[in-house]
DNA sequence: AGGTCAACTTGACACTGTCAAGACACATGA
DNA sequence: TCATGTGTCTTGACAGTGTCAAGTTGACCT
C-alpha cells in the first residue's frame, strides 16, 4: 500500500484509488457493463454505498477511471514509437499504432474514456502544464502543420482518421478482434492517407 | 421466431414496429439511457414483458432499432448530396456531410447503431441485394479506387475519417453541439484530406 | 364445439444507483 | 484528559431495471 500522503487516509487507507483500480479490473474482465458501484465496493471490501460517497455517483467514478485511463492511453501511444530516431511520418504513424493497440488491449476502458467525459479533458489538463494524452498527438502532428494554419486542423485530421479506424476495428468491421495485435485489418494501407501530409504541398 | 412482416397481427396489430418507434422516440427524447424495455412497453400500451418476448431481450430490441436506424442513416447521407451533378469529390464530401448531420440530429440513435451490432450489418444486407447504408459510401468512393486495389481500402479511409470526426464532434470536441448544423467545427478543412484521393497519384 | 398455438399478462426474482440516517474514527481545542 | 466536531463509511430502504416461469387470452383450424 505505498501511497502518497496527499489527501486524507482515514479508515481504509486509500479507498479512492482502490476503487479506481477495482473499476479498471472489472472493465477488463467483464466489459463495460461490469463496472458497477456495488461491484467496485465489494472488490475493495467496503459497503455498497461507499463509492457513491467518494465519487458523487456512478458518473463521478467513471470520470475518475477515465482520467486514469487517459494516463495509460498516453503511455501506450508513446510506447509504440520510441524506437530510435524515425522520420516524422513514421513517428506519427507509430502514435496511431499505439492508439489502436490501446483500444485492442483495453476495449472497455477505451470506450469509457471517450464516453465518460465531454472530451474537454483531452486538452484541458494540457493547458495546466500536465503532460497529457493530447500533447502526444499534438507533438507528433507539429511537423506537418503548414505555416500560418491552425495546428488543430492537422491534429483533427489525424485524430479523426485513427479514432474512426479504431472504432471500426473495435466494432468488428475487419473480423474478430485479435488481442495479439497481429491482425489489425488494413491498418497500414489506411494510414497511407497520411502520406499526403508529408508531401511538398501538392493539391490542384 | 417469426421475424418476417408477413403475418402476425394478432392482439395488438403491429406491436413489433410500434415498439421500435417507441424506442426511437425514447432515444431522441431522453438519450441512450432512456431506452428500456419497460418504457417501450408502456409507450406502446402493453405489459412490461411484451417487448422481451418479441425481441428476445433488450439486445434484440436494440438490434431491431439499429436496423431501422441504418435505414434513416442512409437517407440522411443521400439527402445531403443529391443536388444536381456535382463532381465525384463533392459528392463524396456530401455523403460525409450527411453522415455528420445524421449524428447531430439523432445523437442517441447514431450511437446505438454503431454499438448494438457487430457491424457486419453495415455490409451484410448489401450482399443480399438490399440497398443499405454501406452501399452509399461504397458508390461514392468508387471513382477514387486505384485500379487493382481493393475498394475496401479507400472506403475504410473515408469511413474512418468521417466516423472519427463525427465521434469527436459528438463528444463535444469542438464545443457544444449545434443542432442547426451551422457550427460543425473544422469540418470542411478536415475533409480536405480527401482531396488527395482525387490527385493524379502523387506520393514521393 | 373443441383443440392448438402464439401473443401477451402476471408475478416474482436479483441486481442496479441513490438517498437518508446513523455509527464510527480521527482531528481539534479546551 | 475530555468534549466537540467533521468527514468516512455503514445500514437500510426505495424505485427502477432485465429476465424468467407460469398463466391467460384470443385467433385460427379442423
Amino acid at each position: 500500500m505505498t501511497q502518497e500522503p496527499d489527501h486524507k487516509p482515514h479508515h481504509h487507507g486509500d479507498l479512492r484509488s482502490a476503487l479506481i483500480q477495482a473499476g479498471i479490473s472489472l472493465l477488463s474482465e467483464g466489459g463495460k457493463d461490469s463496472l458497477t458501484l456495488r461491484k467496485c465496493a465489494a472488490r475493495a471490501g467496503v459497503s455498497h454505498a461507499a463509492p457513491a460517497h467518494h465519487f458523487d455517483g456512478l458518473g463521478g467514478l467513471r470520470a475518475a477511471i477515465a482520467k486514469e485511463g487517459f494516463r495509460l492511453f498516453r503511455l501506450s501511444m508513446l510506447a509504440a514509437c520510441d524506437d530510435n530516431n524515425p522520420s516524422d511520418l513514421d513517428r506519427l504513424k507509430g502514435i496511431c499504432s499505439g492508439y489502436l493497440n490501446f483500444a485492442i488491449q483495453n476495449p472497455a476502458l477505451f470506450e469509457l474514456i471517450f464516453s465518460a467525459a465531454p472530451l474537454g479533458n483531452f486538452e484541458a489538463d494540457l493547458q495546466q502544464g500536465t503532460p497529457f494524452a493530447y500533447e502526444v498527438l499534438r507533438n507528433a502532428c507539429a511537423p506537418f502543420v503548414p505555416s500560418g494554419q491552425d495546428p488543430m486542423i492537422v491534429e483533427t485530421q489525424v485524430w479523426s482518421l485513427i479514432h474512426g479506424y479504431t472504432h471500426l476495428y473495435m466494432a468488428g468491421r475487419f473480423g474478430p478482434i485479435d488481442t495479439t495485435q497481429q491482425a489489425r485489418g488494413p491498418f497500414d494501407m489506411v494510414m497511407t492517407l497520411l502520406d499526403t501530409l508529408a508531401a511538398p504541398t501538392s493539391k490542384a
